[in-house]
DNA sequence: ACATTGAATTTCGTATACGAAATTTCATAC
DNA sequence: GTATGAAATTTCGTATACGAAATTCAATGT
């Protein structure tokens, strides 16, 4: 038997569908929030748009104009750096704690969502490919056993789908994405923790490198 | 000439109090947040304290009850061991990175914050012990270089704040700890930053170490 | 034509209002 | 004394209302 869980409320499906938004580059930086409009759209009162808004704030997907209203928080490119500076650490980090506690249904798990990942590939739909990027990613964060690296990456993958979707244009290029993935998670279920992290710094670094260089193919300054 | 900045909002300022008093322990897990009532005790009405109540939602300091709403959420123990398994990885990295990327006037920061530290340290005010270690790590994120650190760490720090007011009872326990920040301070800036990352590994593990003595001779079970 | 200014308009933050859902209270039956 | 259930109360989510601040825009002077 399950638990009776609570419809969402207009706040969070508001907030949800904004930051949807934000991260696929629908509503463009600098572009402003205007609480009439978006309520309007959604078919609520201005009060839940209000708060979500406000949620927004306090993460920092928009920004203060101190003047009317909000605008989406700016990418600035050297954001693309920082990020993967930061996941080359941690995601071989989560790779290593994974190794020690794998749960049992672990094999059928990884082969489900490299599963997804190719058929994304196949059908070139960047968006069910950043779908399974991100749930590859958090099904390791997910068997590291460590909820702060869950929560912190949670945070963080927005930001990342907000960058990937403005270079993924070309969804062929993901498919050697996969390949590592299948990899990595091959190694781990083998046992072979350290080649697994390993290979997973590479695959952080692979995947920087391709993104810096399809940035600059699309705005070279 | 510095530019204007707008006085914070209701729903900011409620927030921030809200989730001072639960980074205390001055809102207990489990203690139930009556709108009403907080905003009679804060003098505004209820729409500014639902919006923060939104934010503290989202940011899993609050869980929904699916009743009347939202609790505290629990501290559970194995967050420990998660929050500093994670600080273990990042907080040396983030040395790491400073030491390429020193600022200026960094010796002059540095030792004004050990200062503050080691006066806390004196006067046994935890709080201030607090904010001082706070302030001490976030100064060396800024260092990195690296924003998603400082960024990702900023949450993280709201709930090892709520883990050490649990334990740091005892003020004068955290003399050796600001030992060991002016001594990676000091290696930092004479430019021996892999024993400075080293000393910081080590600096999480025996804080660590002492929170979790600390907790099994208040809690033992 | 262009700058200036102040009235009209827009739009936000916050207060208040209202309906729905859950909890508490209390009278009643066993 | 305990269980039951309906009425009263509490409390939340959301809608609406209102005042303040910023923007727009047109009238006026140069």
């Amino acid at each position: 038997m399950e638990s009776i869980t609570s419809p969402k409320s207009l706040v969070e499906q508001t907030y949800e569908i904004l930051l949807n938004a934000i991260c696929t580059g629908e509503l463009a930086p600098g572009e402003r929030l205007a609480q009439d409009q978006i309520a309007a759209q959604l078919n609520v009162s201005r009060q839940p748009v209000n708060s979500a808004i406000s949620i927004l704030k306090a993460n920092r997907f928009v920004e203060d104009t101190g003047r009317r209203g909000v605008i989406v928080a700016p990418v600035d490119n050297s954001l693309f750096q920082s990020i993967f500076e930061f996941r080359a650490v941690i995601e071989p980090f989560a790779v290593q704690l994974a190794g020690a506690r794998l749960p049992n249904d672990a094999r059928r798990e990884a082969e489900d969502v490299v599963r997804q990942g190719r058929q994304a590939v196949e059908t070139r739909d960047v968006r069910a490919l950043l779908q399974a990027d991100v749930e590859f990613h958090n099904m390791l964060y997910r068997w590291s056993g460590n909820p702060v690296i869950e929560n912190t990456m949670r945070g963080n993958w927005h930001h990342i789908r907000r960058s990937m979707a403005e270079v993924l244009r070309d969804p062929g290029a993901a498919a050697p994405v996969w390949d590592e993935h299948a990899a990595i998670a091959e190694m781990l279920l083998d046992g072979r923790t350290e080649d697994a992290a390993a290979l997973m710094k590479l695959h952080i670094t692979f995947a920087y490198e391709k993104i810096r260089a399809a940035m600059s193919n699309n705005a070279p300054d």
